[in-house]
DNA sequence: AAAATATCGTAACATATGTTACAAAGGGAG
DNA sequence: CTCCCTTTGTAACATATGTTACGATATTTT
């Protein structure tokens, strides 16, 4: 994966570094973000709320980071809590100093590439929940993903993880994709599904 | 609305511009995205696609720009057919050219903020889309919506392009808003609905 | 003001999806 | 190999949502 600072020098002047033990809380949903933060050591979860309705968890690991594109607008709140979910080491980049930072032009060009496979993904995580009906999600991701992949089986972590992904209930993607496999458009097992013809 | 290049100076040497008459293909479906463009005057459309789906109708104004996200990964082939639906200039900034454009300071903050808006929006649309019933969706919209603004009464174009953003047909929309109305939970005439208690 | 057009509410009906529960199968630990 | 725990398939049922159609109301056009 790569990192905001891959090849890149005399950033150290515009960081400082802080460790959080597991579990702690690092900001708070609410708070106002004055920092752009990257994990350099362990895992932190961003629990996104809109006030009644848990809407997301978003975990972030070694080399992501966040902060980024709120840093820099109006309004600067986050929108859910971030903990610690692991003991955990966080460069952190003082909004005054982002800007600076970004004149590196190692550091720009690493910056410009991880905002847009950001970009990319979630444009993606839309296309696939505007599709209408369980099945036209299903094959949109696995066309999507044969397409980015260039091949036809799809290996996945599990169901579960693949309906959480697509924003259904499991039991509707299992009856869905027996359904499709019934009708010779698919073919799967447990960890893998292949698109025929 | 802001534009990339407000404020700027000296970056004419980077840029050049192209004029397209209305219906005019600007660019097509799987050709390489090398340029960087900034619709300047007339409106462009961005028609999504995946294969056989029709996924997306994007349509961008005037100093709303493209190819942005695109241009420096690796798989940068354009999604979708771009279209000019009216007569329209172009601001087009060639791929070599744009790294060195954001050496100038003005344009990369005029830019960050465009791009931590931009994913602001797509998240916001992602979070719409994964709430699990209509009802929720109208209601995670209002409250958003109600924050953001800081007012109960939220305006709106239609119910129709209501229901285009949330992704449900608009009778199903029609049906819960007034489900929401005999609940008291908010109120509604044709162009607004009103969060109550 | 009248006519044409767009937007919206409403209802009946069909169906895809959510929900729940349980058994089967798979995989890992000892 | 056996036991335990996780993942998955399966089914029955309830219900939210999609679909279609039409009349009422609002808006725009001439």
């Amino acid at each position: 994966m790569k990192n905001l600072f891959n090849n890149a020098k005399d950033f150290e002047k515009y960081v400082y570094y802080k460790e959080y033990n597991k579990n702690a809380i690092i900001f708070l949903e609410g708070e106002k973000c004055n920092n752009v933060c990257v994990v350099i050591k362990g895992e932190i979860s961003i629990v996104t709320s809109n006030y009644d309705f848990l809407v997301e968890i978003n975990n972030l690991k070694e080399n992501e980071m966040f902060g980024d594109s709120l840093v820099l607008i109006d309004d600067n709140r986050y929108l859910g809590n971030i903990m610690a979910v692991k003991d955990t080491k966080l460069c952190i980049i003082p909004k005054d100093n982002w800007l600076k930072l970004l004149e590196n032009k190692t550091i720009l060009k690493n910056y410009l590439e991880i905002i847009s496979n950001k970009v990319f993904k979630i444009q993606s995580k839309v296309k696939i929940l505007s599709q209408k009906s369980i099945r036209e999600k299903i094959l949109f991701y696995l066309i999507s993903e044969s397409k980015r992949l260039n091949k036809k089986k799809i290996t996945i972590k599990s169901k579960e993880s693949l309906a959480l992904y697509l924003n259904v209930p499991r039991p509707s993607l299992s009856r869905e994709l027996i359904n499709l496999k019934n009708e010779s458009i698919i073919d799967f097992d447990r960890y893998s599904i292949t698109l025929l013809n």
